[in-house]
DNA sequence: TAGATTGTTAATCGATTAACAATC
DNA sequence: TAGATTGTTAATCGATTAACAATC
């Protein structure tokens, strides 16, 4: 019943994006009601940790009937910040930034990519999907004078530590790391960094695969 | 000092991938030994952690000496598969299938981009780094007549599931999936999926930065 | 040898699951 | 009202950490 933010720990919250698109899809799909049996059912969880998933944010459902899939979807988009704006800047136009550049599916969750930077005077000047690729060494007077939320780090590993310390230096407080580096950040900072290391991903397949 | 395989945790299994980057780094900076206490320091985990972890595999290490970086490095190599050659195709020439195939990063480990596959007749025929985009007609006949291990998944979301019960179908055993979906395998299959999940990974920036 | 550090067992901590009273 | 299903407390399970004998 509280509405009070309980502990959240790592695990809870990389369920909850989860939980968003199984509620957009149901949503979508004209469900109006569920049950976290349901729910666990369609997503493969138990109902349990559903219910409990719920509570560390205040319980949104009704005894005997279960969740409002809008209104579930909606106070999740809440609890996950999607009715705030953000905006993106990714740096390094190459493979990855491009391809994140010309991405349009996190659009609608209000994450809006403005420009690229890079080193590569063949890319300084052109545009992907409309968004100026500018050269990096306007990284920081492109901070000073734009409210930027989110960095998407795209760079070489080695350079990637580096660009960190730049964006932080100049206030950003969310770094999306695609470099198979892991960023460091002091800790009495305030930064989120997100490191998504695609190949670490890879190497799991082929771990499950020779390894039964 | 057993070479035995005991049971691998999720966890533990999600933390092989990182071993393996620190300790490439560590041996192209010329180090020779580590403990598993520096270890700990560098890549912040405990150093009791690091010694269950590898003991899932059987001891790598020497008591009053630690762990030589090569050799250990060599193990978690053999552990993560990487000694085998692994073929990839691509499902998707879009955005992320053609960042795939662009990127070189995995070759050094073994992994190597046959194809792509589309259904787009404007990218039918066109090749992406030397790989070629086939019709996704021709899916089927590929599997028969080549070897192919791992699948990567980088379709538009609604079709994702059906891609992934073809390529089942035809023998595929490891799936990587980067549509916003969760596939599901039978769970009788021996089959491997890995999601990947950009925009949840993006998200949980979002809910840290607008959580606290 | 003495010091260092492992491999491994035991203790702790946290996350998941089960149970059930509250209540719609 | 009776049935269903939540919110929440208690029990269980598994993962992490601590401790230490073994040994290089």
């Amino acid at each position: 019943m509280a509405r009070e933010r309980n502990y959240v720990s790592e695990a809870v919250m990389r369920r909850m994006p989860k939980y968003y698109r199984y509620l957009t899809d149901m949503e979508k799909a004209g469900i109006e009601r569920v049950s976290s049996k349901e729910l666990s059912q369609r997503m493969g969880l138990t109902a349990s940790q559903i219910r409990q998933d719920f509570n560390c944010f205040g319980g949104f459902g009704q005894q005997g009937y279960g969740y409002n899939v809008s209104e579930l979807r909606h106070e999740i988009h809440k609890i996950l910040g999607l009715h705030k704006k953000h905006s993106i800047i990714i740096i390094g136009a190459g493979n990855i930034g491009q391809a994140l550049a010309n991405y349009t599916g996190f659009e609608k969750d209000g994450f809006l990519v403005k420009c690229l930077f890079d080193i590569n005077p063949r890319l300084i000047g052109m545009s992907i999907r409309g968004k100026p690729i500018y050269d990096i060494d306007e990284l920081e007077d492109y901070l000073k004078e734009n409210q930027v939320h989110i960095a998407a780090i795209c760079t070489p590993k080695e350079k990637a530590q580096e660009v960190a310390e730049r964006l932080i230096k100049n206030g950003i407080k969310g770094i999306w790391n695609f470099a198979a580096v892991d960023i460091v950040v002091p800790n009495n900072n305030d930064v989120i960094v997100e490191n998504v290391h695609l190949s670490d991903s890879l190497y799991t397949i082929s771990f499950q695969m020779s390894g039964e």
